[in-house]
RNA sequence: GCCCUGAUAGCUCAGGUGGAUAGAGCGUCUGCCUCCUAAGCGGAAGGCCGCAGGUUCAACUCCUGCUCAGGGCACCA
């Protein structure tokens, strides 16, 4: 349609004559209110200074030289020189037919070009379960795939799993401790071992797999790594020998058989979280697959093209060439590569798998790396719009006036799983997308649990429901009733019923417009507008009346909303329900 | 010190790549169920868009400076 509009208005400029560099862009707008027609143009404006005439003149001189178009039904000039166009009537009726006929499909669209996008999201380390924190990640990276799919990209996800880390030895560790405890062995538990339940479960488990074969006795374990001064002390250091002294006691092999319960037990779970709560990865991605040789591959790519340079015996990149603070280590001295140096392996293989552009979700504690992936990414392909790395603030959580906290290690976190336990995953779903990401997001327990108007979920399912009832009941009256053999929308006049149907109408570009910006939050807004018309309309205007015109009228109009809400719900993740 | 993100109604927040009279919800006050789902609707009150400059026909929106709040600045992962 903006289209449309832009070509009748270019056509009519050829009367002014005008100069070719004086034509700026020619650009269509909504009009915010419905007292100015549905697009308004800002051209004469434009033009005001170049021609040096009155815009409310030139205005008038483009308005009489439009052609005329059976979609538009008036054209009107504005102070300070707006010109409104006023859609006709038809072009809105077809619309709701349209949207019928489409179903799910209304509302997509082809500008991705289906290129190839990678999401990467959540990523937490697999050491204990998913906390809430990585719920609000998981919910915009879910929404993010879903919304850019539906403008047409290719679109794969993938978790990132950081199984290789010093994280995931302090909590084979734990595991391990808490496994000699429960076996009689009387060993401390540092405090910051994980502390959670889970780890004494996966112990539990690991006895009654593997008996005794992991036992060993108390004196092992030399007094200065167990005794108060020595954890308070040096609470890291104490851990790292921790670590190496149950390795040596332990062997290398059944120390893998701790480490892996660890691993496949957690992931096991963190997969099954997310599936439950809607969130599907097309790649889960091992930090330990990234071989060597992988990594080497990378780094030689780097020192190949001069960014690597050594100093005080550490290998360093050149990231400030790229805009970065400083230049940063990838290789230690000890001949160790960094977790930087294995980032830039993992995003080295991003690349050689082909993707178009690569999207990272972050948690906003990160936002100090992008500099330097960034960095990293434009010295690997010359571009520096190749990677897009989005970030999310924190999710505070509150239950009434207490503030939850959380921490893994701690573990007095609240998991996503207790989350969607406790208020529905629709609910957390949406609450998580309705802020924009880059915004602290305050959730609050008690209204996402409400099952009233205050709480938006429930307020636009309402409005899905409600118009599923009526349609239910017109069954009843009318069982052979179908919006195919409808052709007289003309008894739509009503006010509420033209701002529908205008709002209905701007659904597409709403999606495109949070595509691009890559904010579902867009929607969840949009949506609470549109229930909220619905809504008001539905109490003024009742649908199943005497004169069959109107009712029929009337019906096809509701169910187009209902298919717009169910279009946008499944974007957001959350359920469309028939009755409530 | 440097960097990032915010600052809009009493509270929580929307306000495409500048447009016409800045919008919702909650809260407050107050009406509506012999009628398709009251998990709903209507009405009222509530604003120097953090402050000061600048660009523009036009600034909540863009630029500069300042104030305040949160976060980040490792040969940790």
């Amino acid at each position: 349609m903006k289209q449309q509009l832009i070509n009748l208005i270019t056509q009519s400029l050829q009367s002014l004559a005008l100069d070719q560099n004086d034509l700026p862009k020619i650009s269509i707008e909504r009009t915010r209110s419905k007292e100015h027609g549905d697009f308004a143009c800002n051209i004469a404006l434009m033009l005001a200074k170049p021609l040096k005439k009155n815009p409310l003149e030139i205005a008038e001189i483009i308005k009489n030289h439009i052609p005329a178009n059976d979609a538009i039904e008036r054209i009107d000039i504005a102070p300070p020189g707006f010109i409104n166009f006023y859609l006709a009537k038809s072009s809105y009726h077809q619309l709701l037919k349209t949207i019928l006929m489409q179903q799910t499909q209304f509302g997509t669209s082809t500008v991705g070009n289906n290129k190839k996008v990678l999401i990467e999201f959540v990523s937490a380390n697999p050491t204990g379960p998913l906390h809430v924190g990585h719920g609000r990640g998981a919910a915009y990276g879910a929404s993010l795939a879903n919304l850019l799919k539906t403008v047409g990209f290719n679109v794969e996800t993938e978790y990132y799993v950081n199984d290789a880390g010093r994280q995931m030895d302090i909590l084979a560790l734990s595991i391990w401790l808490r496994y000699l405890q429960s076996n009689h062995c009387l060993v401390p538990f540092p405090n910051n071992a994980y502390q959670g339940d889970y780890v004494r479960d996966i112990a539990h488990e690991l006895s009654e797999k593997h008996g005794k074969q992991l036992m060993t006795t108390p004196d092992i374990f030399p007094e200065e790594l167990t005794s108060e001064a020595a954890t308070q002390n040096d609470p890291e250091g104490t851990m790292d020998q921790l670590i190496a002294l149950a390795k040596s006691t332990l062997g290398a092999e059944n120390y893998q058989v701790v480490f892996n319960a660890g691993l496949s037990n957690i992931l096991d779970d963190i997969r099954q979280d997310l599936t439950e709560f809607g969130v599907d990865f097309t790649h889960w991605f091992s930090e330990r697959s990234l071989t060597n040789t992988k990594l080497e591959t990378a780094i030689a790519a780097l020192k190949k093209a001069d960014y690597l340079y050594q100093k005080e015996g550490a290998w360093w990149f050149r990231a400030t060439d790229f805009g970065d603070t400083k230049n940063r280590v990838v290789i230690r001295e000890n001949g160790q590569p960094t977790y930087f140096a294995s980032d830039i392996a993992y995003h080295f293989d991003k690349l050689s798998r082909g993707y178009d552009q690569l999207v990272n979700i972050w948690g906003a504690d990160h936002h100090g790396y992008i500099p330097r992936i960034q960095a990293a990414l434009q010295a690997l392909t010359g571009s520096s719009d190749k990677l897009n790395v989005r970030l999310v603030q924190f999710a505070i959580l509150y239950r009434g006036n207490e503030r939850l906290s959380m921490s893994t290690r701690s573990g007095s976190f609240v998991t996503l799983r207790q989350l969607r336990e406790e208020v529905s995953n629709d609910a957390a779903r949406f609450f998580y997308v309705m802020r924009k990401p880059d915004q602290h997001l305050d959730f609050d327990l008690e209204l996402a649990k409400k099952h009233t108007k205050d709480n938006p979920v429930y307020y636009i399912q309402y409005a899905h429901a409600r118009i599923a009832s009526v349609v239910r009941n017109l069954a009843t009256t009318a069982p052979n009733w179908h919006w195919e053999q409808i052709n007289d929308l003309n008894v739509l006049s009503e006010e509420e019923e033209n701002s529908l149907m205008r709002l209905i109408a701007k659904y597409p570009e709403h999606i495109e417009s949070a595509a691009n910006q890559c904010d579902p939050h867009i929607i969840a807004h949009y949506l609470q507008e549109l229930s909220a018309q619905f809504h008001a309309y539905y109490n003024t205007h009742k649908v199943l009346v005497e004169d069959q015109k109107i009712r029929d009228a009337r019906l096809l109009l509701i169910m187009a909303i209902q298919q717009v809400i169910a279009n946008g719900l499944a974007i957001l993740g959350v359920s469309a329900p028939e009755v409530m």
